[in-house]
DNA sequence: CTTGAATCTGACATTGATGTCAACTTCTAC
DNA sequence: GTAGAAGTTGACATCAATGTCAGATTCAAG
């Protein structure tokens, strides 16, 4: 498929998806005009790295990790480096941090939302 | 306290916790000077103030929220307006979207790592 | 062949919290 | 009162993914 239908089909812009190749993120082969030509498996691949993206990592760690995560054979091709895993580990304790965060603002936000509809509705006591 | 212990209590620069004064997030009492004078609760809300901002509030909406949120008195200042409401439902949302991910993404992190781990100490079967 | 849609590259802009530096002022301890 | 630490404002820089635009090329369908 072209650019156009896997943005379409992943929602991430062509944009972003021509920024992932300049990564090393996405490869693409080539029609003998020059335009981007992807597999199916490139739809799973935005998706991942659009997940990773989200999780704070950036595109250096994405591009590290892609090939040590399981593909759709079900096995990695790299397997990550000492280095990588300390990295990884890094990432996961920042991202356990972020999600404990996150709940507390969640939790923030239900009083406020609560309080301001117990208000609106009425007082019932 | 002026702004470097406050800085200093609360891991956060000088340099933001000026800013947030310019985003209506923290006012503070100067002294004949100019300089800048807090009191002990502003650390609480320096600590508030990050927790929202890392759960990708910006700053007008944190200006909104804080005085919707349960002070030290264990009441708000304000209620939210149904605007507000609105407008936080849909963070909460992407919070918890937020939070999936997260937690997809850790996932992944730690198969990556746990497969490295198994290799480097040695295949046991 | 022609035409219009799609794609290409490259450059520049944006966002928003924060870093950093400069020049000046205030505070505090002696 | 003086020195040095700490604070003040204002300006400019940064980061990294993404938006946007321009000009040129390719693709696909008639």
């Amino acid at each position: 498929m072209r650019i156009g239908e896997l943005a379409r089909r992943t929602g991430v812009s062509e944009r972003s998806l021509r920024y992932y190749e300049t990564q090393g993120l996405l490869r693409a082969q080539r029609t003998p005009g020059g335009h981007r030509d992807y597999g199916e498996w490139a739809v799973d691949r935005v998706v991942r790295i659009q997940t990773l993206y989200a999780a704070g990592l950036n595109s250096e760690k994405i591009a590290q990790l892609l090939p040590c995560m399981k593909d759709e054979d079900g096995r990695p091709n790299e397997v990550a480096t000492p280095k990588l895993v300390d990295e990884l580990t890094a990432e996961r304790a920042r991202i356990n941090r972020m999600i404990t965060d996150l709940i507390r603002s969640r939790d923030v936000l239900d009083e406020v939302i609560d309080t301001a509809s117990a208000v609106t509705s009425g007082p019932h006591a």
